[in-house]
DNA sequence: GATTTTAGTCAACCTCGCTTGACATATTGG
DNA sequence: CCAATATGTCAAGCGAGGTTGACTAAAATC
């Protein structure tokens, strides 16, 4: 029994040691919580989720309809609604009218939604050269080199 | 107007060229989504959940109480128990009694628990692997310093 | 030995991030 | 011109992942 508790221990130890892919995870959710908390942490700013910040890649400079800013977020156009709804609340998106078809709204960001937008972007830049600044340029460009390469091979097909 | 829409076009693509700490996210969240889609796929396994696995890093080979887990996951001990018990309903965890306080319980894993968390690991180093094969062992390597040295330097205070 | 603290559970409820279903309105195609 | 289709909203509901509050039983404290 204390072998084979022994072995159990061991084979723990092996396993945490060796992944690279568990610091990888870690590593992010420990930024992305830091990031997080930066940004939330100004007064004045809208207190914004995960979904709502998943949105923004989406939407286009001239504004883009719900249904594809639902499809690309992968989710019905329901839910791509509400996260509109919460954000034109707060005042960072809003609904324009579409010239070309009277059904459609065409969602975009307000003044108020872009400056935002650059300062969560800036918070994040600031983050970076915090890491750069710890762990050296050379480390930081193998980081970038390595996720780079990765994200090359990945999207196709996933395996 | 078309020259602010130029610098805004251009100031977010500078922001997405740059930015490291995105990729991290991205390529985190991918490698992390596929590990859960392998594991999951395995057929006669319990479904486990991300807040299940959570858990299983706090969890002693000679048993851990209940409080004592809340306490190390940051919820309250009724969250954790609830935890635990799904994980007892599955098999993978179970509530031995505490010799030394009648009130208490340890939870610990079952034998069938730690075979499928031993399963886990495997199926993480198999997509290690594969990553290492993709990107070359060298860029593996750059990651992985680059992750040590991050992670060395970022729990204590944070920034 | 009485009181207070600690370990754990039961029950009700909450927010978040979605879904399905029903619908009004506008556009497109035969 | 009428039927089929597309855009979006309203409403209800659900599972995940927690929370708070009330309670039991066992230790610890005095």
């Amino acid at each position: 029994m204390a072998e084979r508790d022994a072995a159990y221990r061991a084979r723990l130890e092996a396993a945490k040691q060796a992944s690279t892919l568990q610091l990888l995870f870690k590593a992010a959710r420990l930024l992305d919580e830091e990031a997080v908390r930066r940004v939330s942490e100004k007064p004045g700013r809208p207190r914004l989720r995960r979904s709502h910040t998943s949105l923004f890649p989406h939407i286009d400079l001239e504004g883009t309809r719900v249904s594809v800013l639902a499809e690309r977020l992968g989710v019905t156009k329901q839910a791509a609604s509400q996260l509109v709804d919460d954000l034109e609340a707060m005042g960072v998106l809003e609904r324009a009218v579409d010239p070309d078809d009277a059904r459609a709204r065409r969602v975009r960001f307000t003044a108020r939604g872009r400056a935002g937008l650059f300062d969560g972007l800036a918070v994040l830049a600031a983050l970076e050269g915090e890491c750069a600044e710890k762990i050296g340029a050379a480390r930081m460009k193998g980081l970038r080199e390595a996720l780079v390469a990765l994200l090359e091979k990945m999207p196709p097909g996933g395996r």
